[in-house]
DNA sequence: TAGAGCCTGGACAACGTTGTCAGCCTCGGG
DNA sequence: CCCGAGGCTGACAACGTTGTCCAGGCTCTA
């Protein structure tokens, strides 16, 4: 028995179709389609036999089915660096507020910072034939998106900017707030200043060092080697370049920390330090406010950038834009304490 | 001309299908399939031949097909309150990595505590054919499930139990925990104990009342209405409960905050009090070490409990489970000083 | 050298839905 | 009373893929 064979292989568990429903209800399958989605030309009476057969049998529309036949998904991907970092969170969610906006579902990926995985995510939201895609690159060549953004698949880089294609990007001005925040520092009398980031292949690094190096440039400070550490990542590793630039024969008297896991890491090592160093951190930390001192932060705004980017995606969808374009959101700065300390020797 | 019109109201960017590649390859359509899902039976040089069109077309399996015709779609939901919640990030993470390691991707909603908006959601990962659900339930009735489970659809409820359905469920020992934190303050003196909690309609809420009023009864000290706040959820509310609690007739000398963003506006109460109160929060916060006094917690494991709802929900897939249990994990309590003050007067 | 068996490739149906189109039935007007 | 219009309804094909099955060509052995 072929037939039955085939069914146990493919399905498990038996789900009515239109069919299983059009046959309970006596009438064709296409009147049935027309009830569950609500279309008009159905008697109130077809429709309430229909609506019980539905009932009765528990019958869900399969929108695999839906999907193939129209097109659209109704589905956005969303691929991000890690979940479990609080900067994703907030983004992630307003992006997904966005999506439900226009009745989308959002699929979401870490790519953990992997550039393979990145790809490998994206590819696999596209064979899904999602609609959109908001993609933190964590590769830099993305020429492999190139058949589908032909295809049609609306893409907006967060973050950071895409590799080697022309694609939308809403991002955080990096090269201005650490600028902004370096300066605040020096602003307090400080002039030997340390900069801990990650690694400048990352466009977010490469510019928050930027904004440092110009700020001390444009105040007329020479920075020594022994100040910047850069590529690291891991809290061990912070925590010696940080002692050491604190200790050295040059030891600074303020710190700008590249991100949050950094300052986190910083603020741990200063609590240790009897001597009062200042602190400025890129992206707001939980209860920063409540640290003695309370630690001042360049904030970006994760949700607001989420929703942008988001935004921009279903108008790229709706056809009602053209070329794509970079946005660069302000940074804010603000201060509770820990980048006003005057510099102590 | 039908045919155009179509093409251009279903689909928007033509994408190639199998059909298309077997014809640039001057192969049969199934042979196509055979060389993109790595089936053997195929020769090396037809192989190269039809890889060439698939790489010149720019071809990606459609999985929407895929689904429709194999019955799995190698992906799970999961429904959560907020993302936003940073115990949910390292949750939705944990359970990712999980679907990772079975090939599946992971769809994802927030309800926002909203039941409504939770069976919104639900049934339209449902309509996805997604394979499995991971469900932080918000409502209390999940009844309309029962169709879905009885189809197949793998479940797995976390962090609370399902409502009037028999389904899996991973949780913390709610009652364990906050017994243990409330035990913790009484052990070191304090019997004027307050608890900030949500509304008890929510399980874990109740649970941690039921532990914080357990603690109480087992030490033998009876407790004042004047002591509990029950139901308030928002910082202004949870401000007043708490300077309340403090300044009445009878004066708390430690709090037990039954959840993290409590915790945090306990925090900020209690740092403008003159009084030394002791403090001990269900939930671990970040920084929680950096305060002065580093926060107690009763802290439960988001990553471990994610990773055991799914690793159990894949296992409900492979059909090695039988019947629905409670599996309810250990809660840890982390002394960081803020539960070790002793009573002030 | 013939027959058996294997390997490769392709034709075809089916998955569950929706768009198209044609047929039926009813109702109103001539 | 008949005809046309318009409202309901259902038959059918198509979406892109995969499972089944068969054909044809090859190799290997007796």
């Amino acid at each position: 028995m072929p037939q039955t064979h085939l069914r146990s292989a493919t399905r498990y568990g038996n789900r009515p179709t239109m069919k299983d429903v059009a046959a309970r209800a006596g009438v064709g399958l296409k009147t049935v389609s027309r009830v569950v989605n609500g279309e008009p030309g159905v008697t109130p009476e077809t429709e309430r036999r229909v609506q019980e057969a539905i009932d009765a049998l528990g019958f869900r529309r399969n929108d695999s089915a839906r999907v193939l036949r129209k097109g659209r998904t109704a589905s956005i991907g969303l691929v991000l660096e890690d979940l479990a970092d609080p900067f994703y969170g907030p983004l992630s969610r307003s992006v997904e507020e966005v999506a439900r906006a226009h009745g989308a579902l959002l699929i979401n990926g870490s790519s953990a910072e992997d550039p393979e995985r990145e790809q490998e995510l994206v590819l696999a939201l596209c064979a899904r034939r999602v609609d959109g895609l908001v993609v933190i690159p964590a590769g830099d060549d993305h020429r492999y998106l190139e058949p589908e953004l032909k295809a049609g698949v609306a893409t907006v880089f967060v973050d950071r900017p895409a590799g080697r294609i022309d694609a939308d990007v809403v991002l955080s001005d990096n090269f201005g707030g650490a600028r902004d925040g370096v300066a605040h520092l020096i602003a307090h009398g400080h002039r030997r200043i340390g900069f801990i980031g990650d690694m400048p292949r990352i466009h977010t690094a490469a510019e928050r060092l930027r904004g440092y190096r110009a700020a001390m440039e444009d105040a007329g400070i020479p920075v020594a080697d022994s100040w910047m550490s850069l590529g690291v990542t891991d809290p061990e590793r912070v925590r010696r370049a940080a002692e050491e630039m604190l200790s050295g024969p040059d030891p600074v008297t303020a710190v700008f920390a590249g991100n949050n896991r950094v300052t986190v890491t910083v603020i741990r090592v200063l609590a240790e330090q009897t001597r009062r160093v200042a602190l400025v951190g890129f992206d707001d930390i939980e209860l920063a406010d409540l640290l003695q001192p309370g630690v001042t932060v360049v904030a970006q705004d994760a949700a607001e950038i989420g929703r942008t980017a988001a935004e921009r995606l279903f108008r790229q969808l709706d056809g009602t834009l053209a070329t794509p374009e970079r946005i660069e959101l302000p940074t804010r700065l603000i201060t509770r304490g820990s980048g006003e300390l005057p510099p102590a020797d």
